[in-house]
DNA sequence: TTTTTTTAAATGTCTGACAATTGAAAGATT
DNA sequence: AATCTTTCAATTGTCAGACATTTAAAAAAA
């Protein structure tokens, strides 16, 4: 693992090499990273400069640390569950620093989770067609704040999404579905808004029930334009003041 | 900045303080951090222990680092360009470390990809619709390895998806096409094989040519079906060694 | 045999120092 | 006065050594 690349920081360059260790599987997962008396040893650096950069690797989730006897650095098993809200926030801040209008990032939302329509009417089970339901009622009780709204809505079309049984898609789609919510909550739902967007929802969840997936895709286009038009509408009325 | 969640290493505490701070937009992009000195005075802790906390920022882009007077710490601005590559990373080793079958990891990629065809067919530039020729007539070329056709295989389906037009979407998309590249290292391309795909490429890119969206999906769908053919040789031929 | 204590190994943190870099101020030269 | 050179101070990068804390295993005691 010794080997390294010149005229980076040191830091960088160990925990690069350790990294495209665990990439090129040369480290394994569960494997026991030397200690960091080891590693700086290793390295001809100096203990603090190890930590900075197990440190760099660590948030990036490949490794995991442990203290005391039989404690150190273990090549951590990424699982979908955590990559996922690192790629939400990551997205996030995409969509925030990048100044991504609100049109693009709904396109590619809408564009990416009607893809799922298919698989999802083909392959919805019961639970996922119980939380879709669940959420839909929720959305239609009186005094829900609208960051609550937002939340089920996002809560509705991940299950609509993890319908289509394929994990990858699932990890995919939540940058796609959640990174955008903070977008949404700038649309304030009137009780109008909310009727229609229900409806959508029961009529897009109807469409899986019966495995309905044309059905599913063309309530997902309405949505969409809906959506949009309502984020317009936010938009001139934030203009005006 | 300096309250903080408790019973966590305090470097991890102040790398999530400083994150919060630059995600709900009290730090913002360019903006200079106080310096190590200041910091550890801030948050009580030595100097050490706030740099691993930066170290972690860095890791995930949202900080650089100068050196020298008026040097510091700065709020980065994430580009896609820059969380390409982290995210191509992370899901090749979801991919790999979650025993993801190639079945599933394909029909993610072609079910996102497909999604792409309408927009490309619609906003295709004559520059997308070059580089895709460019990659089919490589393609093409005698002698040239199976990594260079997988890597040419890779742009020419880039360039498919950035038509699109839209640079979240081909964010999206730069993980479900690149990061199943390693697992379509393992079909060796025969001579008969590449002119399968070349062919559809052909087809693919004739459709996107003249605009016709539901032609360039039925190639991609025959393309996917193809793909998973393969796959399913070469896993047999595996077993049989 | 079971429980308690000790011990050693490892990460987490601190202190203090020096090296390297870099922009700006001060000074020297034309 | 303008320009070049030198000095300086601020900041990150690196190092050495120490102590604190945690943890599992070994040793000792019951």
């Amino acid at each position: 693992m010794g080997e390294r690349k010149q005229s980076a920081d040191l830091s960088v360059e160990i925990a690069t090499a350790i990294r495209e260790a665990i990439i090129e599987g040369r480290l394994i997962v569960d494997e026991r990273l030397p200690s960091e008396a080891e590693l700086s040893e290793e390295f001809s650096v100096s203990r603090p400069t190890v930590r900075e950069a197990l440190k760099r690797l660590a948030a990036q989730n490949l490794i995991r640390t442990k203290r005391g006897a039989s404690g150190g650095a273990f090549v951590n098993r990424l699982s979908f569950e955590e990559a996922r809200g690192d790629l939400i926030t990551t997205s996030t801040l995409l969509l925030s620093m990048n100044e991504v209008d609100f049109d693009t990032a709904c396109e590619a939302r809408f564009t990416l989770e009607r893809a799922c329509a298919p698989l999802s009417a083909e392959r919805r089970s019961a639970d996922h067609l119980a939380t879709m339901r669940a959420e839909i009622t929720r959305q239609g009780q009186a005094g829900l704040s609208d960051e609550s709204f937002c939340a089920s809505d996002v809560a509705f079309h991940r299950a609509f999404v993890d319908g289509a049984g394929n994990p990858v898609l699932s990890w995919q789609l939540a940058a796609a579905v959640e990174a955008i919510e903070p977008l949404m909550n700038m649309i304030t739902y009137s009780q109008r808004d909310r009727t229609q967007v229900i409806a959508l929802h029961t009529e897009i969840a109807n469409a899986i029930e019966r495995q309905d997936g044309l059905a599913a895709d063309r309530a997902l286009i309405r949505l969409s334009a809906y959506t949009q038009e309502l984020a317009r509408k936010a938009m001139e009325l934030r203009k005006k003041r």
